[in-house]
DNA sequence: CATATTGTAACCTCTCAGGTTACGCATGTC
DNA sequence: GACATGCGTAACCTGAGAGGTTACAATATG
């Protein structure tokens, strides 16, 4: 499967370099523009928090985008991580077709 | 935006449907396969649970797929929901320019 | 110095994933 | 009828995490 090599950008990046610093709109103002504490939009910029559904409808009204874009950033950060830090998934064997004529031992 | 319409099937429903069905495979059979729990499983096939990013790491393995097929689904699936559930986000307000140039009052 | 912005800790509530165990209900088979 | 299998699900527990409020320290900036 081609995967992603390195770690996907978090979301809270995005927002922090591509609309509040060219916008010139605080942290403080965005919380309250998205309704929101300011502690829930400090922790997704500072990469502790996630994008949350209701998040992604938010953020797709204020910024004009769809709300699957930012469901997508979460989506590819959320599944590299959990690529590079469990590995338990791995003893998971490809269903063979073997098994699939299992029936054919009756 | 362009929304859909009706609601995303649940993955759980694919699962069941494209896979298990086919394959002849109980849910049983297909908790030890993936490593959980029959809850588990069980769960996500009757709509109650979520695929996980873990649980899309499994699923890809077993069935050959990529993680992100797994992983849109359940997006999708909770992108509708949040948009059909919750109103909150709909008082949001598109940030305008007339904000992005509040510094010309100085 | 005074004000504004920010990260974050402490605390609370709620939701949810996932596990184990156990029950009742079907549907088989002998 | 007796028994096993598969299944949904309830009850129970643990742990994680979102989101809110309040408060404090640090860092600008006027």
């Amino acid at each position: 499967m081609g995967k992603m090599k390195r770690q996907p950008t978090h979301p809270g990046i995005i927002i922090k370099e591509d609309y509040l610093r060219p916008l010139s709109i605080t942290i403080k103002d965005m919380a309250v523009i998205l309704g929101v504490s300011r502690k829930t939009l400090s922790k997704i910029i500072n990469e502790r928090g996630s994008i949350t559904p209701d998040m992604a409808l938010r953020l797709s009204r204020a910024f004009d985008t769809t709300a699957d874009l930012w469901m997508n950033l979460q989506k590819n950060y959320d599944l590299w991580l959990a690529e590079h830090t469990s590995k338990e998934w791995q003893a998971v064997k490809q269903i063979s077709s073997d098994l699939i004529h299992s029936h054919s031992n009756c």
